[in-house]
DNA sequence: AGATCAAAATTGGTCTGACCAATTTTAAGA
DNA sequence: TCTTAAAATTGGTCAGACCAATTTTGATCT
């Protein structure tokens, strides 16, 4: 790669001795990549693969084995192995490496935020008019559900998926998708403690995802930025506030 | 999937058919998060864990390839596997789920500078005694090596990382290691074609630094969001052009 | 023909035992 | 004590077998 010449940089490769299962991987990798092995769709066999492969049975199932266990592909015993659905892909290893060992979810809270304010600002300066139209749809989503928790949930979290999407920005969005994906669970375990208080709050965060999304659609970058720094403050305190009053 | 009716959220658990490599896994992630597994250091042989799992040894390597392949662990033939190295730990799992198949690098540039600038914030406001002090050493680490390029660079990242560190917040220390690692190369690469602009370069940068790093000492975290922010400004434009000089 | 259901075939998960090549350890020889 | 060659150890791979879950097949009954 490195054009080298005076190159300080090292000029030699590192001799790699050709593991068997790498080289598959690879492979695999490159396959799903492509397009090749579409989400959901069943890849051969096993006892398939070693024929195609010319390799031993080992060597396939050591090379399937990390991409499993980093949720990019799914065993199914009796079935056999699919690629897994597109959402969640390539999630596990993200958050095996992000949010391994957390002391408590604070420095979570303060990334999402972080994050999902720029994620607000770039939304309102590169939405593409399909974008509008699916965070329109999540808003529609979210006020159609307004006495059901969960589904109202999962079309909030559409909503910061979109928002996410529409900055177009592909680190970002899974960024936050892991994050939130994270927090998620969490919020949800919340809500079904005070189920009662869960309508009030639906209430309140539809407005402001409405205020995010006008800002988002007059491509009103800062304000957009306000609107979501915003909810995301009440969000958590809300949240917060329902943990203490459940403790007391 | 949806988790039905009235039951907001599923009080049941997913049943888990024990895989027992994934146990396993589990097992040895522990393990090495509280530090018994230290890096570098030597777990037993396969035919070991074998027993002390009480499980053949196709379960073991198939609990092992994971861990290696994310680097987490390492394989030696011959020899054993071990713990990698603390650096870079987590990280290939990180970068696989975050800059796989990226177009370009503008989403890395852009989300560096949107982590970065957060992180002098934080830095600001959280900053001990000893981050400052090890913020400080970066930077007489740059003086001192004004006219060699690979060293500079290296105090230079070691002045992010730790600006990163000082915000206590791990997510986002994790987050900047990451895409710090992946654009290093970058900016390593485009240094070494024109060797003569370094010092120039390294002289801008030392004194942007300098400004930051006093912004942090007072603890004034609007101040150094924004010397933050025109350093990388600055710094992306510095590269960018020396890219296209060198095209031309 | 269509539906039902049990047997057969397929598939991922695990076990055992074996061999290879790289490495480490051991022991013999100088 | 130092060298060095043989032996033991170790991760990587292969082959064959069995299990349990699942899918497919085919016979039976309606």
């Amino acid at each position: 790669m490195t054009p080298t010449s005076t190159a300080p940089t090292t000029p030699f490769r590192q001799i790699k001795r050709a593991r068997v299962s790498d080289a598959i991987v690879e492979q695999l990798l490159q396959l799903i990549s492509a397009g090749i092995l579409e989400p959901g769709k069943r890849l051969p066999s096993e006892r398939d693969l070693c024929k195609r492969f010319g390799v031993g049975r080992t060597s396939v199932r050591e090379a399937l084995k990390p991409l499993i266990s980093m949720g990019i592909l799914e065993g199914r015993v009796g079935s056999g192995t699919y690629v897994s659905a597109e959402t969640g892909q390539f999630q596990k290893p993200l958050a095996w490496g992000l949010l391994r060992d957390l002391n408590g979810q604070d420095d979570l809270v303060e990334t999402r935020h972080m994050l999902e304010t720029n994620a607000a600002h770039w939304a309102a300066l590169r939405a593409k008019p399909e974008n509008l139209a699916a965070i329109e749809a999540s808003i529609q989503g979210m006020a159609d559900h307004l006495q059901q928790p969960a589904e109202f949930q999962d079309h909030d979290a559409a909503f910061h998926f979109e928002i996410a999407r529409a900055t177009q920005n592909q680190i970002l969005y899974r960024l936050i998708n892991v994050i939130r994906g994270q927090i998620q669970t969490w919020i949800g375990e919340r809500l079904t403690l005070a189920p009662n208080r869960a309508e009030a709050l639906a209430r309140t965060s539809l407005a402001q995802h409405r205020e995010i999304f006008a800002a988002i659609k007059t491509a009103d970058a800062a304000a957009a930025r306000t609107a979501m720094d915003h909810h995301i403050q009440t969000a958590t305190q809300d949240l917060h506030r329902l943990e203490t009053a459940r403790k007391r």
